[in-house]
DNA sequence: AGAAATCCTTGATGTAGATCAATCCTGATG
DNA sequence: CATCAGGATTGATCTACATCAAGGATTTCT
């Protein structure tokens, strides 16, 4: 499938000089529009567990990860919280066009984030039909994302729903680190199994059972609690249930 | 929450004196590149059951759903499916910039789509930043209902995922043929069970027996396998574990 | 009208993952 | 150094939903 092989490029991508340091705005690095974005932008940084807006607050600024992780989760009332967005570095916040948040987001490690009010940026918008197709572009690709999701939380087990999380990190880590494999991958889990279980619909105990049965099942080895080592990356990618053509890094 | 009333208002909008008519591309109903769009655009139709394109073929086209269901789904080798989307009259279908299909797409009932090919569609979304923004805003909303749909898919029990698809479907119905509320709400399952189960993910027996059980305690009532009447919406709302607010038709 | 598809319902049984409940790390704090 | 707190693990048990299996209702074809 082409999706896989998609997110890719997109991490890959590097945006170094471009004086927002990242793509989400910005899709080419070359014009001087560039120059007005840079002056409507600040910076705010967010400690791990930190909330950033709930559910329902105004937001009156847009925003883009520079460096961390960030999640957007739904809650129901009796507290069920399920994940819906697992912001990388470069990865797009909030709505234009919108008033408030729709979801609660979270800092899960600590992050900084590159914020535009909204108004101007709305403003550049009309002005610059550059960003609006780069919007447009990552819009779609997190749509597909999306959907990818909703096959993992609506038919796979939980083991190949955890092997599948392991792999879109790894992925994703790997990307952009540009420190791609030789066979082995090696990276640290962003995410507490607490917010592993949010994202995959499944209770933290689940997520522990299996992955210590993938560890006894030398799938992936541990060092501490946090870092992650994958011996055999093909393996893996066979416990995930998905197309096995996959193009890693192609 | 606000993105209830979002979807709802997006389907209320009226397009009938718009020559395409229907609001997947042309944003205002105005402009005179819809002369150029009409010059492009043809109709195809598809009888119920019938797949429009299979993942990772080709598509030289992309569409918008004139009338009829029309759904998208993925499959796992082993024959697992989930539906992704589901596409109601004005619903676009195709990513500009891709040329093969990444889901499945076949039509759920007798329906009509109107097409473009893709190159002359592209042409045009560069020559009129309009239709870029529409799409835009078409897919910010699809990605908020994949969202919704996540946290149906991880987190809700069966019950409550099969009073929130009879909610969706009936306010789509209402919104589309302006024929709201009296308390009363009545209309006909475009989906079979079957469909209704790669929807939810759930099994055909398991949605099944949760339509019977919901009829059995009168939250709603059938004539014949599809036709649905639900005599008090609000009551049924409270069963889908979502916030109550909710503001139907505001 | 009879046969044959489809689609739907209902029952009996099995099981993956949830729930409830201890216990264990590991790094931080006084 | 002892204590403590926030993860993480592991066990015992329960249950919602899946699976397997057998009809029933409609529509379509001959």
């Amino acid at each position: 499938m082409t999706r896989a092989t998609t997110s890719i490029k997109t991490y890959n991508q590097d945006c170094s000089d471009c004086p927002i340091r990242h793509r989400a705005v910005c899709a080419r690095c070359e014009s001087d529009e560039l120059e007005r974005l840079e002056q409507i932008k600040y910076y705010r940084s967010f400690e791990a567990g930190q909330t950033v807006v709930w559910a329902g607050d105004s937001m009156d600024f847009v925003a883009s990860v520079v460096t961390g992780i960030a999640t957007l989760s739904q809650t129901m009332e009796d507290g069920r919280r399920q994940m819906v967005g697992l912001l990388l570095p470069s990865d797009f916040i909030g709505r234009p066009g919108r008033a408030t948040s729709a979801y609660d987001v979270t800092a899960a490690t600590d992050t900084v984030m590159c914020c535009f009010r909204k108004k101007p940026f709305e403003d550049m918008m009309l002005k610059t039909p550059h960003i609006g197709q780069r919007l447009l572009e990552m819009t779609l690709d997190e749509l597909d994302a999306a959907r990818e999701w909703m096959l993992l939380l609506g038919r796979k087990t939980a083991r190949e729903k955890i092997a599948s999380l392991l792999t879109i990190i790894a992925r994703r880590d790997a990307s952009l680190q540009l420190s791609a494999a030789d066979g082995e991958l090696s990276f640290d889990l962003p995410l507490t199994r607490e917010a592993m279980s949010e994202y995959l619909g499944l209770t933290l105990e689940t997520v522990s059972r299996q992955m210590s049965t993938l560890r006894k099942e030398g799938l992936i080895v541990t060092e501490g609690k946090r870092h992650i080592t994958i011996p055999d990356f093909d393996r893996l990618l066979e416990e995930t249930g998905d197309d096995s053509d996959g193009g890693f890094l192609v």
